[in-house]
DNA sequence: CACCAGATCCTCT
DNA sequence: GAGGATCTGGTGG
């Protein structure tokens, strides 16, 4: 038997609650992917995790940047549902992966932006391509869906269930690093450009940009 | 149906 | 730091 952490799915009570605090605490949390492995010879194959290391909230009505800002869409349909799911969009060649908060109807949601690698090697989207620092594996929102070959069949995903293709978890079995939390305007936005309402690991390596 | 802007990333200067 | 790639949803005629 192995020690690996364990990975256990944060609840869906943990994003019903106001976005910049789910935003921030999101930090040092942990993104699992589970990939599709055949003969898998043991629990943890064809599973990523990367640590969150960066996150930026986006505030639904009275945000002018947030996509639910205009509406109810067909594409922002799943950010006026439950908090917990996914809410993935396309951007040219990329996908981004943002998680639903506050109560129904309300359209708010986290945007993830880099991650730590923790488990799983390099992403083998990587591979073949020209070499590419560990640094760089996963620091950037349409990088880290590539690198964990997230798309659009994961729109509304439920992250809070192990039994997702992909969840957000906390290590219950693993001794948790001290961190300083920094908050900064968000980016790559052209409205409400001053507000602070990113939040990153203070130092880390990993962070996008 | 045409247009356009966009929560990006990579390559080159 | 600039430019291009060439996608998709949303809007307006």
């Amino acid at each position: 038997m192995s020690s690996a952490p364990l990975w256990q799915p944060l609840p869906a009570s943990f994003y019903n609650r106001p976005t910049l605090r789910v935003a921030r605490e999101l930090l040092g949390m942990y993104l699992v992917r589970r990939m599709n492995v055949t003969a898998a010879t043991d629990a943890d194959a064809g599973l990523y995790v990367g640590k969150i290391v960066e996150t930026e909230a986006y505030m639904g009505a009275g945000d002018p940047a947030a996509h639910s800002a205009a509406g109810r869409t067909k594409r922002t349909a799943i950010l006026f549902g439950e908090p917990g799911r996914a809410y993935v969009y396309q951007m040219r060649h990329h996908y981004l992966l943002n998680v639903v908060t506050e109560p129904v109807d309300t359209p708010t949601c986290v945007l993830l932006r880099a991650l730590e690698p923790v488990q799983g090697g390099e992403p083998r989207h990587q591979t073949g391509r020209k070499p590419v620092k560990r640094t760089h594996w996963m620091n950037g929102p349409a990088k880290l869906c590539r690198a964990l070959d997230i798309d659009l069949t994961h729109y509304g995903a439920d992250l809070t269930s192990a039994a997702s293709p992909l969840f957000i978890a906390h290590d219950a079995a693993g001794v948790a690093e001290p961190f300083e939390i920094e908050t900064s305007p968000r980016i790559g936005i052209s409205k409400a450009v001053d507000k602070p309402y990113r939040f990153t690991i203070k130092g880390s390596p990993y962070l996008s940009r």
